[in-house]
RNA sequence: CGGGCAGUAGCGCAGUCUGGUAGCGCAUCAGUCUGGGGGACUGGGGGUCGUGGGUUCGAAUCCCGCCUGCCCGACCA
């Protein structure tokens, strides 16, 4: 009780309380399945959970995705360009997150996490601040110091870097964090895919040599890759402007959406390649060039890096031409940074050298509104497993009979953390509309006449499928993808 | 930042032109009947009409300022 500074979010506090965006992404908490005495549980049971659907659309919303994501309860406007997660929009940023997170560190990415405020210091040192323009947000503090909400992390895990790294013995060094950004757009739109407030990952690289930032740039790509498989879309990886630097290490991901941003050209070839099971060394320069090559053999640029030549040569049953929604970026930029900002480590011959740098992001927020536009229909949103808020949704069409809550209660404690229940007494057809809404990958459909037979129904989102079951049967299909 | 549109109940909207007791549908609450694709009936609750000023006996409605949001274009993960 003697310092509340921070526990009290009305109190005007002597020192800035903490904004609640720098609180780690990284906490799973595992929810216990006890209860204490004399309490209710309140886990994801619908009757008590707060998913909050909507019949009607917000006028505000014109895409699928905005749409969509208001209506299933993911998430709440709270001022142009910023939203509030709600529960169901926040474990899918989890759960994509989470594949982010294990592709990084599988390529020998840290995880750190820095902070959303930066002192315009850091900024004034690599010349950005004045660079940079109206989309930065500058903040000043009581001291009258500058600050920003940082737009992306560059200079501060240069300077971080810096400050401990001093042999080129210590390199590669790979760092990535997961954290919210801010850049005040003109025009905030399409809901979270086009927010001024977003959370993304963005990793930084630090090698010795051109030639090794070559292939960490390689092995980021096949992490890209993998994620995006991962994910459940297919994002394409697209030539990009590399600005000064030059050279073909810059890439852009984009999904094929008709409400994307860009315009697309690329060889259909790339979205039948499978990342997941291609055994790539990425150990092994050799091995990592021969996967670059054969990737990059395959025409894909965006509009701005179109070529008619190359694209005229690839077979025309294989072109693919479209609109995309750009999820992630990777990029190779040199020591633009480390010069600036004068931070070298000592080479093998002891004479102190820049490192090479790189820089990756993944706009983990976008791409909730991107894999809806890809992944959606007339009644809603159709979630790739992978990511899905719940894996099924146990649908008790007549609560209150003994029969039917007991079948439902035995479905719901085989995975609670996995499963919604909804155990509402509302009408069959309202619960169905909402599961096909919300996109769970399956439905677990539990009505009288099956539970009076030990049968669940189980229907499959994506097409439609129906299946009548046992228990066991149904849990095995549902837990298993 | 230019051009356009809009703020009335939680959501979707009517009412504004022509000033006169603030409405409809959905949602919500109580009850009855229902019970496999947003059901029916009865009865309730909920709005200082974005905001500040002005005109008027009287303003959601007319006039002026401001704020907020959306759409189209130029710019970006």
């Amino acid at each position: 009780m003697r310092d509340r500074r921070c526990l009290s979010p009305d109190a005007p506090s002597p020192l800035p309380c903490v904004p609640p965006h720098t609180q780690p992404d990284v906490f799973i908490r595992p929810v216990t399945a006890g209860s204490f005495s004399g309490t209710r549980i309140v886990t994801m049971r619908l009757s008590r959970s707060f998913l909050p659907t909507l019949r009607e659309t917000p006028s505000e919303a014109q895409i699928a995705s905005h749409r969509l994501m208001l209506r299933a309860g993911l998430i709440r406007q709270t001022a142009s360009g910023i939203y509030a997660w709600l529960p169901a929009g926040l474990r899918v940023l989890r759960h994509i997150g989470q594949i982010v997170r294990e592709e990084q560190d599988a390529i020998g990415g840290q995880e750190v996490l820095m902070p959303t405020l930066q002192p315009a210091e850091l900024w004034k040192r690599s010349g950005r601040y004045d660079a940079y323009g109206p989309e930065m947000l500058r903040i000043r503090d009581r001291h009258e110091r500058d600050l920003l909400y940082g737009p992306t992390n560059e200079e501060m895990i240069t300077d971080l870097f810096g400050q401990s790294i001093r042999s080129y013995k210590e390199l590669p060094q790979v760092l990535y964090h997961i954290q919210w950004k801010f850049r005040d757009e003109v025009r905030p739109r399409f809901g979270v895919m086009r927010g001024r407030e977003f959370l993304m990952k963005d990793a930084y690289s630090f090698d010795i040599s051109y030639e090794a930032a070559v292939d960490t740039y390689r092995r980021m790509m096949l992490a890209y890759l993998r994620t995006f498989q991962r994910l459940g879309v297919r994002a394409v990886p697209m030539v990009a402007d590399t600005g000064p630097i030059g050279g073909d290490l810059s890439h852009e991901f984009l999904i094929l959406a008709p409400t994307g941003e860009s315009g697309v050209f690329y060889d259909g070839e790339l979205e039948t390649l499978d990342w997941l099971s291609d055994p790539v060394d990425i150990s092994d320069s050799a091995s990592l060039d021969k996967f670059f090559s054969n990737l990059t053999s395959y025409y894909a640029a965006t509009d701005e890096k179109h070529e008619e030549g190359a694209w005229s040569q690839v077979p025309e049953s294989r072109r693919r031409e479209g609109r995309g929604i750009e999820v992630g970026h990777i990029f190779y930029f040199g020591t633009k940074y480390t010069r600036a900002m004068d931070i070298t480590v000592a080479g093998p011959d002891s004479t102190p050298v820049c490192p090479e740098m790189g820089s990756y992001g993944i706009g983990v927020s976008r791409l909730v509104g991107a894999i809806i536009e890809a992944c959606h229909d007339e009644a809603g949103i159709i979630w790739p497993d992978s990511v899905a808020p719940f894996k099924a949704v146990i649908i008790n069409l007549k609560t209150g009979d003994a029969t039917c809550d007991a079948f439902c209660e035995q479905l719901y404690a085989a995975a609670p953390e996995q499963f919604l229940y909804d155990d509402r007494t509302d009408r069959a057809g309202a619960k169905f509309a909402d599961a096909d809404l919300m996109g769970h990958p399956w439905q677990l459909i539990v009505g009288p006449r099956g539970a009076k037979e030990g049968k669940v129904e189980l229907k499959r989102r994506a097409t439609g499928e129906r299946f009548e079951l046992s228990v066991d049967e149904a849990l095995a299909k549902v837990l298993d993808r």
